[in-house]
DNA sequence: CCTACCGATCGGTAGG
DNA sequence: CCTACCGATCGGTAGG
């Protein structure tokens, strides 16, 4: 028999998950520590690891969470938007906001994942890898689309423009975090339409 | 008096800092520790500490070697070009082959040391901020140069090209350490001379 | 989800 | 640069 109900124990699990995600954005997944969870949630470790297991299972769980809200913020509100360049440029829109907002105190969640298990093996690894697969894949796709509809030159390589707009967010992140710069934002959505060739 | 020559310590110093450089460089300067540093090098830990007083010394040498080879491996063989537009493409250049190269077992070290204290305060924070932006102004300075001899567009922006360039090698390391794409490589070369608006 | 506890490892010190 | 040691914290378990 558990001490509290299903309901209680997801609440708890929740705000676990939540203040997880906020301390791996700062200080990385792998800077995450139970004890410290467990002191700034006022619980037990204890408490902690009797919800995941393990401490690989909590760093799945934050990564799972920066996933739904990067869906949440990134892709949502460019999903209505006719395939193609529209719904691409909405992509783009909606990324870079997500990147200048306050989503995660860190910056880019996924940027600083794959800085952390881009040499590393392990679960995280994979997790990491694939996320960032499927994200490429989202944004080929609309490229190709963009392309079969003539709103993109014909001869534009899609995968050159994933790897050019990857980097630029990357950039951008950089910019924001480390020296805090505004004036990055405007730059990166300069950068997306000499990216797409649009100017 | 030092049980050993002021000469051998120095060998021993060396041999500790570049064997934190590789740590750091997949694990991350914070994933750094003594104890492990000591075991790989078959010496104690109060070795080490002796030599460095303190783990936030050794992570200040480990940073200050990684920027000494990034140096050696990308600021050096453009140094001898002329200024402006010829030696801003032979940096461009050496810092491709740069990431393409084994220097770091992990992958850019400054995107990593970066993406690490962007988030972060205390002394790595600031040197971390200090040497990326001495390095986007030895890039603006080139930029401007280039501007200036006609090589590139009057209307050209500096701080645009440097903040797309910053962005495009980071994707670049991402496709290499995360993903193992060497297609990546060519795809840089060709976003240069995109930046550049020299295709 | 709590208390109480485990062995391992952390950064670092004392003293030679 | 070594041995021997310090208190603090790590991830995790036993038992309720």
């Amino acid at each position: 028999m558990p001490r509290r109900s299903a309901a209680e124990a997801a609440v708890t699990r929740a705000s676990i998950v939540a203040r997880a995600v906020e301390v791996a954005s700062v200080d990385g997944l792998e800077g995450l520590t139970i004890g410290r969870l467990a002191d700034d949630l006022d619980m037990s470790k204890a408490g902690i690891v009797g919800q995941f297991g393990s401490k690989a299972n909590l760093q799945r769980a934050a990564l799972d969470e920066a996933s739904e809200i990067f869906r949440r913020e990134v892709w949502l509100p460019a999903a209505n938007e006719p395939p193609g360049l529209q719904r691409l440029l909405a992509i783009c829109d909606s990324w870079i906001r997500h990147l200048a907002g306050t989503a995660f105190p860190g910056g880019c969640f996924w940027t600083s994942a794959s800085i952390e298990y881009d040499a590393r093996g392990g679960p995280l690894h994979a997790q990491v890898q694939q996320g960032l697969r499927r994200w490429r894949g989202t944004l080929r796709r609309e490229v190709k689309t963009a392309i079969e509809n003539r709103e993109l030159p014909a001869d534009t390589d899609p995968d050159q423009v994933v790897f050019e707009l990857q980097g630029l967010v990357m950039g951008l992140n950089q910019a924001l975090q480390l020296f805090g710069d505004r004036r990055a934002v405007p730059r990166a959505r300069r950068a997306v339409r000499r990216i797409l060739e649009l100017e």
